[in-house]
DNA sequence: AGTTTAAACGGAGGCGCCTCCGAATTGGAG
DNA sequence: CTCCAATTCGGAGGCGCCTCCGTTTAAACT
């Protein structure tokens, strides 16, 4: 999974010399898909390695394991937010809505081996978590929204209802079909909230 | 986690050899007194150097950090249960109630900074904690009802009440002269208790 | 006693965490 | 373009975790 665009401009950036932006850049995107890979727990100095960076260089810009872990969170989450936007413009509002929430639940199926760690962080930095939430929120919102406003999807349904029918996606066991489940639920939601003509 | 009873009966040892008994019970000794002293993140090599053992005999005897913190923590109940016996037999039983409640206060003392490490413990093996809870209760049992039969201690008190103060004690906040006060609060409730003559 | 054997020992070695500080690089000033 | 100070790099080194396996030793047997 790669980034359309790293040059991401935002964040409250104290101006980074460039080599440093450089670095850092390339420790999250390796961080992404180690954490993916085989998990939170994966060596810190693996990660450094394939970055091509010193430990040394992982260590000064994020001085604990969860400091990266959560970096990483809000980024997946941030493209999360553009692929909604690009959907937008490319799809048919009722497609954009689908194919954005099967990688949703995409995004979800990741994260489910790292829930207790992300748990740890969500209470000790519940901001971050607020925001991200607030995200997703978001795009669940422009999505719907544009659809029922072409009269694609049924306007009796709520932003808060799709979320509420996520929740409950990733509330199935965890078990290796999980996914499939979850993707035909997706099939039966939006079967049911298409306008019938 | 309803674990019925998947244990086998290795409480009772499968006779271990002279040497293998010796080492064990140092580790455990030098265990004890790191843990009061550094808490429960102290070196495990640390620990194994001061017994004179090589760190593999430690691991061989305890493969986690969390058996050994638990065999320790079995075995200072056991310390202050026997406690009981002897105050018992050595004063009278009102003051034998009283000073063993100190030395209770005392080794609750020593187990606040290790609260969250045993909560993790007590989660993962109830069993452990319900039988130490239920030392320390038949010990104040004992203790009571033995002041009790002898007319020092009024009749109105039941042992539930007394464990009920006690735990009161504990949730006083963890300040430096939490200690102080605890043991202030024992002298008053053991006032209030005395039969009045 | 001597012999046998399975249990127990113990530490070397591989790995990961994290810190520290001399070397290298950047980017602005002249 | 050159120079210099500030910033960043990076890996060596210290420590702790844990495993593996050759060596030692208790104790059962003859």
């Amino acid at each position: 999974m790669a980034s359309a665009t790293p040059e991401n401009a935002d964040k409250t950036a104290p101006k980074l010399r460039a080599d440093a932006r450089r670095n850092r850049d390339k420790l999250i995107e390796v961080a992404a898909t180690a954490f993916a890979e085989n998990g939170v727990e994966t060596s810190l100095e693996d990660i450094a390695r394939k970055a091509g960076v010193g430990i040394g260089t992982l260590y000064r810009h994020f001085p604990t394991r969860e400091h990266l872990v959560e970096v990483v969170y809000q980024r997946e989450l941030q493209i999360l937010a553009d692929a909604a936007e690009e959907l937008a413009l490319s799809e048919a509002a009722d497609v954009a809505l689908e194919q954005w929430m099967r990688r949703f639940v995409n995004y979800m199926a990741t994260k489910r081996g790292m829930a207790s760690s992300l748990k740890i962080i969500a209470s000790s930095n519940s901001a971050m978590f607020a925001e991200g939430f607030g995200r997703i929120r978001s795009s669940f919102d422009k999505l719907l929204t544009a659809a029922q406003d072409q009269n694609l999807i049924r306007k009796d349904i709520g932003q808060a209802d799709l979320m509420h029918a996520m929740s409950s996606i990733y509330s199935i066991p965890d078990t290796p079909e999980w996914r499939e489940s979850a993707n035909r639920l997706i099939g039966l939601l939006m079967d049911g909230m298409r306008v019938k003509r």
